[in-house]
DNA sequence: ATGCTGTGCAACTACAGAGTTGCACGTCGT
DNA sequence: ACGACGTGCAACTCTGTAGTTGCACAGCAT
């Protein structure tokens, strides 16, 4: 996964994001709830709102929820976009390491039929 | 996903390994290579082979990895069972919010069909 | 036996990020 | 106009972790 590549850029930025415990808990309730508000979010999680305005900023910038300003209150919704698009990587990933894995075998196996 | 759940801490922690770049380029190289030492791998990566046994340490943890000894050198493999599951783990969060989201879209527009 | 090479252990530095608190500003209802 | 509520900004603390260096120990070759 070369650096360079705008995709690999999206990838980082979800695996970042879902590695902490307490932003896959407020992606689960904003999920539940289809849409809230910080300070709603904040009422279910064990942290201050501005912890959780943060968690939503990193959240935000991987693309996994979006912001839709509404008055004076600043409404929450989950984007599985970005969230498919690292599945398919990793799911990619498993496959390639299964493949070279295979090949790998293959190849001890031929040196050992040499061997005897 | 309820903490108690052992395939939970398991996607945790591959979560967390994945989110470090150095420990993904760590696995590209173990995962093109089949088989390496810390100290091999720490020619193809910008720091001291101390740091790469510690991200070693890491994937072994998350079951990224396997090491094997062989007299006075430890070999690591990688293992792709653990990255297949939170593969599978993440394409069933992406497949939920989709049908969450589908779900809030019908409510919306059946409100709005009783407004009009 | 001795030197070379690969690991392991420990102490240390440094920086990023998770969390907090306090206050100022815009917005809504009355 | 005024109070209440939601948000934004800034400064600060603190812990976790990536990284380093130095040294001791174990295994291999000659």
């Amino acid at each position: 996964m070369n650096p360079e590549d705008p995709a690999a850029a999206l990838v980082t930025g979800v695996l970042v994001a879902l590695a902490d415990p307490t932003r896959r808990q407020l992606l689960d309730l904003l999920a539940d709830q289809g849409q809230a508000t910080a300070t709603t979010l904040a009422e279910g999680v064990p942290v201050s709102r501005q912890a959780v305005v943060k968690h939503l900023t990193v959240l935000d910038d991987a693309g996994l929820v979006e912001a839709t300003r509404a008055g004076r209150e600043v409404r929450y919704t989950v984007r599985p976009d970005a969230l498919d698009t690292t599945a398919r990587w990793m799911a990619g990933l498993a496959d390639q390491w299964d493949r070279r894995l295979a090949r790998i075998k293959r190849f001890a196996e031929a040196a050992e039929r040499d061997d005897t």
